[in-house]
DNA sequence: TCGTTTCCTTATAAAATCCTTAAAAATAGC
DNA sequence: GCTATTTTTAAGGATTTTATAAGGAAACGA
């Protein structure tokens, strides 16, 4: 089972000595000495984030809180900071783990494999709201017995708001979520996707997509949590 | 979110200690002494499982082997066994957490709760105040069972007086706070929302928001917190 | 290269909200 | 009880935001 992992620090050294340890479980790792060019969108396409708290230009914490909103996997700090104050505050941002410097290679394995096993036995492959079903592996956007025929851009407004359902989405949000940072996007372009989306919604009689006059839009979240 | 714990500790102090640390986090705990009487069985009615690693009749390890397969909550381990190769063996039994002895109350909270919290998808962020729940991030209030009809601005300053119970703002106060500086704007254009707000609260026979003669408005205090 | 699909822009219509105005009701002080 | 001030209520128009439709640019595959 090959995972894709980004590891985020500006100690090279300890950039390829994660990779050496990780690789050894067949993972695919991607390294990023510069936190500040990490976007959310580009996180999106990993299974696991490896982030180092201390950082020159932009610490673990703020980068974790940037884009834990948008990104469900799970988030890893790797720390010289041993207060307990400061792994509280790791914890509370969204983390799953935090690993104390020094650390061993061994320790650092099994709790990256642990968190990845959890993440597969739990499969985010699919999920359904609001009478929709969406393959996330596929990306194909499910309704009835028919697949619904999503461009690539409405299939990722659509995934965006269904997974983060009963949030409301301002059109330069969305936009950025799913096409990146350069959210130079007419928000009128938003607009036309969402009609789009919700005319082909239509033909199966269900409409998940509420606007929220003033503000953006949101899927409408189910009764049941 | 209340979940249900187990755990299972033949050390009776160490047992009282997590109870009282993990109910400050609103969960339900179950504790155990002797691991020999866990049975799979019961662990499946639990959200997460924290077992010591070292006890007399059976130890930790043994009890997760047997249960591992049963069970798909996070299992933690809490241990005074420091040593690398035990914790790697932790993890291989499929454990999802591995926390050393001595630990701090608050490390455990914030690494069992990053567990739940991973569990149960995004729990929600909201408060209650006079009978209206609001949830800040969908930016919508619900009173008993059906969602208030609130324009945008409604729910501002609704959010914004429900927030800060107890305190009185004047019109213009309430204004800047939820439109922005250019308070510009004529009081009684506030006047005009609150009495929406009234009306729309009517419905469900609750009238929060109190007239200081004079002053301004308030929300009603609620005796208890 | 051509044709198709997707995406973005523009323009117009429609909808909802917000603000203003004015009159009625309530309050506090005398 | 009377008056001045403040709040409540009601209705209308102005403004803002969204929906819809149509056209053109850009990307993609054949």
């Amino acid at each position: 089972m090959m995972s894709k992992l980004l590891v985020v620090d500006d100690d090279l050294d300890m950039l390829s000595l994660v990779r050496a340890a990780l690789e050894k479980d067949g993972h695919q790792i991607d390294t990023e000495a510069d936190a500040a060019t990490v976007q959310p969108a580009r996180c999106r396409l990993y299974d696991l984030l490896l982030f180092d708290v201390m950082m020159p230009d932009k610490d673990g914490f703020s980068l974790c809180r940037r884009i834990r909103a948008e990104v469900d996997c799970p988030i890893l700090f790797l720390t010289a900071k041993a207060e307990e104050a400061a792994l509280v505050q790791g914890f509370g941002l969204g983390a799953d783990d935090y690993i104390k410097k020094p650390f061993s290679i061994a320790e650092l394995r099994a709790r990256v494999n642990a968190h990845l096993r959890r993440e597969v036995r739990q499969p985010t492959r699919t999920l359904s709201r609001g009478g929709v079903r969406f393959d996330i592996q596929a990306k194909v956007a499910i309704a009835g017995e028919h697949t619904l025929p999503f461009t690539k851009g409405e299939y990722a407004i659509c995934e965006h708001l269904a997974l983060h359902a009963g949030q409301v989405f301002t059109k330069e949000q969305l936009y950025e979520a799913v096409f990146g940072c350069e959210a130079e996007g007419d928000p009128s372009a938003v607009a036309e996707h969402i009609k789009n989306i919700r005319a082909k919604l239509k033909a199966d009689a269900i409409s998940p997509i509420e606007t929220v006059w003033g503000v953006g839009y949101k899927w409408r979240k189910s009764s049941v949590l």
